[in-house]
DNA sequence: CCGGCGCCAGACAACGATGTCATGTATCAT
DNA sequence: ATGATACATGACATCGTTGTCTGGCGCCGG
């Protein structure tokens, strides 16, 4: 900026205008000024800037997600760019992969690079950690999980209700003998779904203790597992709900190498490519991450620029979307 | 940092010393200054550090991507995510959406906000204009794309050698009525496929001017008419080979609503979830996006520390995974 | 007993920008 | 002609940190 300024033979200051957009600089100076800043392809910077700059404002944000390779995040994400590029916020994304010391270690790198603010998927048990930041005024908002022992913004997705409405779905259909396969129980979005799931299966007058439950299946692996053992028991279910993707993936596998994709009944809870491809389609509980990720965008923004009101969880519903699977009657 | 010192009753270059694991310390005050910053929350600003740290340093890169909601990106991502966070860099991610505009743009908000390396995903008709940056040492490597108008390092997939494994898989299986639907023109990928697959057509002795090409398709709904005319037409093609994902994803569509699916052949470049699980299962040529994004990491950090031997490309092969739908075999 | 050396620690300038305030000059009403 | 007013501009301190340099102190050998 010095450089620029001894070319154009005026004061730093006035660069700084000019760069501004600043008010109060002839026309002629100006024209000076950007010809020299021209010349020497000078570039401002902003994290300098923000040094000083009222409110420290570094015009970035951290985003924590469970992997940026996952395509429910990567949805999340673009639609958050999406928002947050017209005030031209930038935006720093990393992969917690579910792992609490990664949560804890992220967030004080972007502490560290003074975000304006925090988007976040939480996963350690609780995130009383950051309440110092967060009452310090650091804007947090949390997505698809709500936090624990702290009071801040969250973006959610109605998992109760979508996963009633899945049992609800199965219900009407004739079913009875339900299943369900969830993932880890300390992941918050799967207690909720199963019980979801559980409930409106109770409210229909079905003894919930009849249910099958199997939790921790967090892979493709284990959940093909877990639902080959099911489909071949005993008393094996004519209906299978299953509370996330991967999860759904190895419930379609299972079925389709035991024959009975076309028999039992499956629906999972998130939409995935090519649902409606699979044969049968496969009948899906939605969410929507373009959704979540506009509302973050709009809550850490409002926070960002002063809002101060009482944290509040917003909750973005989901929808079943009938394919083909969800629709299968019961034989018996 | 003034803070903790007054509180610590030690100089503020002692605190950072501490802070920054610099020697010449007491183990007593040492100590006294991790007491007081724990007592004040106390946190390093690594941007206002890296204005005066040698070699100026923002421990920060920026990566630009067609979108972070493709999931081939996003493996990309994650892979350098993994790589660079060992090193305690954090990553800006935004998205491209092949717009050339919001390449420049992009471009300079990051160098505003001067991360120390660009992994980009190009898409302008040239990089010349980022020339002044790269040669004042900002290191920059270009990934699934080589860049035009400039040295620099690059990692790629060998689609030429891809697409021409595809032909001559196609052709292997007894097929001669070949077609190729590809996209954009503009893009360099979508061009070297279509190099590379119409050549090794040439090389089998099959004429080329008998293949129908149809280029310009970008997203599922233009290559599913596309597919669909083609297939409807006087001399249908016995196997159709498909640039891109979005591109197979409308091939898929077309063979299915006509009842074709297994009986034309269909060969798609990049790999993707649940192709195992279609009816047929989809024969596709992999990219592996986790070594181009760890490749990519690796040479960005080389270049970082200093690194300035000539700029190189790198080549990712790519691998033929058959999976039922490459291996039909022609009818007549 | 003294000079020299090593260790710890702090004072100070500097990084690249912005906020504040003072200054100079032209313009205008009186 | 004069003081007031507006506008254009620059000097300077400052943001939070690190690099450089200097100083005090204890210890050692001569």
């Amino acid at each position: 900026m010095k450089n620029v300024a001894d070319l154009a033979g005026v004061g730093i200051k006035t660069v700084s205008r000019v760069v501004n957009n600043e008010p109060g600089v002839s026309e002629e100076t100006r024209q000076r000024v950007l010809r020299a800043s021209e010349q020497l392809q000078y570039h401002l910077d902003i994290t300098a800037g923000s040094l000083k700059r009222s409110g420290r404002k570094t015009q970035s944000i951290g985003l924590l997600l469970p992997s940026v390779s996952n395509p429910f995040s990567g949805e999340i994400h673009r639609a958050l760019e999406d928002a947050l590029a017209e005030r031209g916020i930038a935006v720093f994304a990393s992969s917690l992969d579910d792992d609490p010391e990664r949560e804890k270690k992220l967030i004080s790198a972007f502490l560290g690079r003074r975000v304006d603010g925090l988007v976040l998927t939480p996963i350690a048990r609780s995130q009383a950690y950051v309440i110092p930041e967060h009452s310090r005024n650091l804007p947090m908002v949390f997505i698809d999980r709500e936090p624990v022992g702290i009071e801040a913004d969250a973006v959610v997705t109605d998992n109760e209700v979508g996963a009633a409405k899945a049992a609800a779905h199965l219900i009407r259909h004739g079913h009875t003998r339900l299943a369900y396969l969830g993932d880890r129980t300390d992941i918050q979005t799967a207690t909720k779904r199963r019980t979801g799931f559980l409930e409106e299966i109770g409210r229909a007058g079905i003894a919930t203790s009849t249910i099958p439950v199997r939790n921790g299946l967090h892979d493709e692996e284990t959940a093909l597992r877990a639902a080959l053992e099911l489909l071949t028991s005993e008393n094996p279910p004519t209906a299978i709900f299953s509370s996330q993707n991967l999860v759904t993936f190895g419930a379609m596998r299972a079925l389709k190498s035991l024959g009975l994709h076309h028999s039992v009944a499956l629906i999972g809870f998130d939409d995935f490519t090519l649902a409606d491809m699979m044969e049968p389609g496969i009948t899906v509980i939605a969410q929507h991450p373009e959704r979540i990720g506009k509302t973050a965008a709009e809550r850490i923004l409002a926070r960002i620029d002063g809002d101060d009101g009482a944290p509040k969880t917003y909750i973005v519903p989901s929808e079943l979307i009938p394919r083909g699977s969800g629709e299968i009657l019961p034989l018996s």
